[in-house]
DNA sequence: TTCTATGCAAACCATTTGCAGAACG
DNA sequence: CGTTCTGCAAATGGTTTGCATAGAA
């Protein structure tokens, strides 16, 4: 899984309009440097060069990212953790540890062969989720 | 989508070695007549008729029922909605209100081949996940 | 200089926990 | 009756908010 530079990063802040701050230059390099982190992990990664970096910050670059359509949160209980990528992709997620694997294709076929097959030892749940707006499906409306 | 009856639950717990308290049947009730309901909306349905019921009354019997594969939790945002329902199938959640739609196979086709066309108006985003052990997919371990 | 971004501190809120008393089996 | 469940009340912890100051362009 090859990601964009931190320059890429920050030209694509610039063409938006928004600043480029040393806060979000870190905040970028922890997501490229730290696998699926989340916020937390993403502000102590920082705060070992920076003395300081509040979480509104953290929060707030991480919502421009997604904003601008780079960055994919993915819900791991009860805290968010961030995929610095532009495209949807499954995951495997590890419901000991909370860890993020991102599913290239061939293991994706793998996994849904494993559920259609009915032999899943390995797989204990499954999520398929489509997000839009109310009218998108056949709005069965309250 | 039908649901099964309260007396199914019922016997399951009994069956289980639980016991059937009032609140776990109200909880039951609860989840078969809402549509995919948060806790905090549980609860305030049960309010209606009963005194009292406390939140933790609600969270251990929602747990239970996730424990005997017969509750799927379906996190929405910063909260969680609950499918009564023993096996797993696509969702198609709204953005603005946050109202889940259970997915049948047709409507699920039909979303993917909107995707594979590249003209998802009306999808935003799309999860998809698998749950296990981190040893499941090919152990990329820390 | 001007407008946006940061840091701080407090608020939020769904969910969890500990424990004494209640009640199912 | 004994073990499990409930209700209370307080704590938890990730995330958000308001506002004065700092800093990018």
């Amino acid at each position: 899984m090859k990601h964009k530079t931190v320059e890429y990063y920050r030209d694509k802040l610039k063409d938006e309009g928004y600043k480029v701050t040393p806060q979000r230059v870190e905040v970028i390099r922890s997501l490229i440097e730290l696998d699926h982190p989340t916020a937390g992990e993403i502000q102590s990664s920082i705060e070992e060069q920076y003395p300081m970096i509040s979480p509104s910050t953290v929060y707030g670059a991480l919502e421009l990212l997604e904003d601008i359509g780079e960055l994919i949160p993915i819900q791991e209980g009860s805290e968010t953790r961030y995929d610095l990528s532009p495209k949807v992709h499954p995951h495997y997620i590890c419901e000991d540890t909370g860890k993020v694997y991102d599913l290239e294709e061939a293991e994706l076929k793998e996994k849904l062969s494993d559920l259609i097959a009915c032999g899943p030892d390995e797989i204990t749940r499954v999520e398929l989720n489509f997000y839009g707006p109310c009218n998108g499906p056949e709005s069965e409306e309250d």
